[in-house]
DNA sequence: AGGTGAAGTGGACACGGTGTCCGGTTGCAC
DNA sequence: GTGCAACCGGACACCGTGTCCACTTCACCT
């Protein structure tokens, strides 16, 4: 991996905040690549360069928000970081992505409407925690249950909650109730 | 509302019956309506006067295998009709919209991907059906869980743990694991 | 049966987004 | 300052969409 070029650097600059303002302006999910070239000040090729569609821009924005969150999970302190029971750590680690969601939704929305969401590695990553939290919770057949617990995480469905008037706060308390109750 | 003339009735065949085997046969967030129109033999302009897009064409033909488990729900024996505790009918719920989603999720993946799930009738249904049971069972804050608690039945979860290899019966018993742990 | 008007049909059209390709430009190393 | 590799951006061909309208088919009425 050779150094990046200067011009390439400021392009790449341009374009991810503009991208930024996109998503947050309008639908995320109607945003094209000849919006983002337009509004960036770029040709398409130089877009096509580095990004293959519109959903991986987003996710390259998302990405550094969620990288935080990702090392607490791993090495932060409990709940959410190791040293606290599965349970406790799973209703902190739904807590977080509330609140992630909650800030960034339109950068959600683009990154991962749909069956997309299953190819990021994001959702690799909260994947293999929740995996691991039900296994130490002793669960029947965790692998089954995962998908089922992450769902409710899914961009569509935060945004659907919340166009229907249900804060973060109160999504928050149901998911921690859910959370709780799967002990035992 | 008059009559339906011959041809149109004709035409309505061939379409449905075409785009059933077009859902069946590829991807069918692939499906385009051209691809329709080709395979069922009549014009782009036939289609569009009667369904304004693909996915409307799908949740016609998904309308009719749904409609069987709605009037059971309402009406049925228990524990899918009413006559049983919330958490039981919420457990034979999950069941039968499992093995609906098995016999057919290519009909649910193009009817209701990403957002447009929310968009359709059914879910609304399902919806104040499981708001009602959550009421009835008397949990804190079911406007807050019935979105959550529905999210796992999304055709892109559903064909995304097929794919992984979590069989319909694991899911369904980890749906009613869900459903009945939340009785308390 | 034949005429008539309304319902239905289908293909042509304009549009917008996609992804690729390549001649020209820019930056960096020497 | 020169050479080359990386980078740029617009043109191009393609595909799907949704609309529009001249033409066809049906059902009803006499």
């Amino acid at each position: 991996m050779t150094k990046e070029r200067a011009d390439a650097a400021r392009n790449r600059e341009k374009v991810l905040s503009a991208a930024s303002e996109l998503f947050a302006a309008k639908d995320p999910r109607t945003v094209t690549m000849e919006d983002i070239a337009r509004a960036a000040g770029v040709g398409r090729g130089t877009l096509y360069r580095r990004y293959p569609d519109v959903a991986s821009i987003a996710t390259a924005l998302l990405d550094e928000h969620e990288k935080a969150l990702q090392h607490e999970l791993l090495q932060g302190p409990p709940p959410l970081g190791p040293g606290a029971p599965p349970h406790e750590r799973l209703a902190a680690f739904y807590t977080a992505m509330a609140e992630l969601l909650d800030q960034h939704v339109h950068l959600a929305l683009g990154a991962e409407t749909g069956a997309r969401r299953y190819a990021t590695g994001a959702y690799g990553f909260w994947r293999a925690h929740v995996l691991a939290l039900l296994r130490e919770a002793d669960v029947g057949d965790p692998d089954a249950l995962v998908d089922t617990l992450l769902a409710p995480l899914a961009p569509d469905v935060f945004a659907y909650q919340r166009e229907r008037g249900v804060s973060t706060a109160r999504l928050t308390a149901a998911l921690t109730e859910l959370a709780r109750v799967l002990d035992r």
